[in-house]
DNA sequence: CCTTGACTTGGAGCGCACTCCAAGTTTGTA
DNA sequence: TACAAACTTGGAGTGCGCTCCAAGTCAAGG
């Protein structure tokens, strides 16, 4: 349902990434939907890069109840931060992947001097812009 | 003056990241202004996720000479497209995030039922947009 | 010239995040 | 009830990307 393989369910439950996963008689698990929409928020976490042990740090703090809201609101709002970062450092690198794909699509090799070679000089350099 | 370590410069040449990097009479190397234009574009593919042998496999192609532009261009622009993937899923995770934290500053419990919290779960859900 | 620090190499070690395995248990279908 | 498939566990193994180390060489200031 979420892409995850069984294995990695379990490493992130004994990691402590998941929270009170449910067992039927049999000591299978069980996952509910509020187990499941936990895992989904796990996932964004993990997928904007957060360690697996910042993830088990804000797990613990919900579980801790409400005396923790604050700091998990900070490490929302780092986290939120750092994303926003990581998306204009990528918007960045795909502005000189382009400029690099013009230069291919205008049929120069990429070590003639030209241009379109000195502004994607330039930003490699981070002298312009 | 890219901010890599020393070690890392060598494992990337070591690994064919680097191509034709100098060396002085004593054999240290000396990074020409191509040289170090060669590394920051492969910083930008690897920030941009791009595996080492994939970035040998690029360098390669480069050391290979015009005859390889095309395999080139496609393998940029299949790589600009993981990137463009790359932030829409960071801002789809961003908004959940962001959702979140809108929770915490309405100082409301994560576990509470709620129009927020039900916002949160058709986005983790994916039941929405 | 001498010393100190930065460089050279090959190779070992590390941290992360899984991923796989073996041996045993539970479940669902015929 | 039999049996295969899917689950359980602890722990070992894997791949990636560095990072560190030891032993030796080179470079620059006094």
């Amino acid at each position: 349902m979420t892409g995850v393989s069984a294995d990695t369910l379990r490493y992130y439950e004994k990691a402590g990434l998941l929270d009170g996963v449910s067992r039927n008689v049999g000591g299978h698990r069980r996952f509910s939907s509020a187990d499941l929409n936990g895992l989904r928020f796990v996932l964004k976490l993990r997928m904007t890069g957060m360690p697996i042990r910042d993830v088990r740090r804000y797990v613990e703090l919900v579980r801790q109840g409400d005396a923790t809201t604050d700091q998990r609101r900070s490490i929302l709002q780092d986290h939120g931060d750092r994303i926003r970062q990581q998306m204009s450092e990528l918007a960045r690198c795909l502005e000189i992947v382009d400029v690099k794909l013009e230069m291919y699509d205008l049929g120069l090799s990429p070590t003639d001097e030209h241009d379109c070679t000195k502004k994607l000089a330039s930003l490699l350099e981070g002298t312009l812009k």
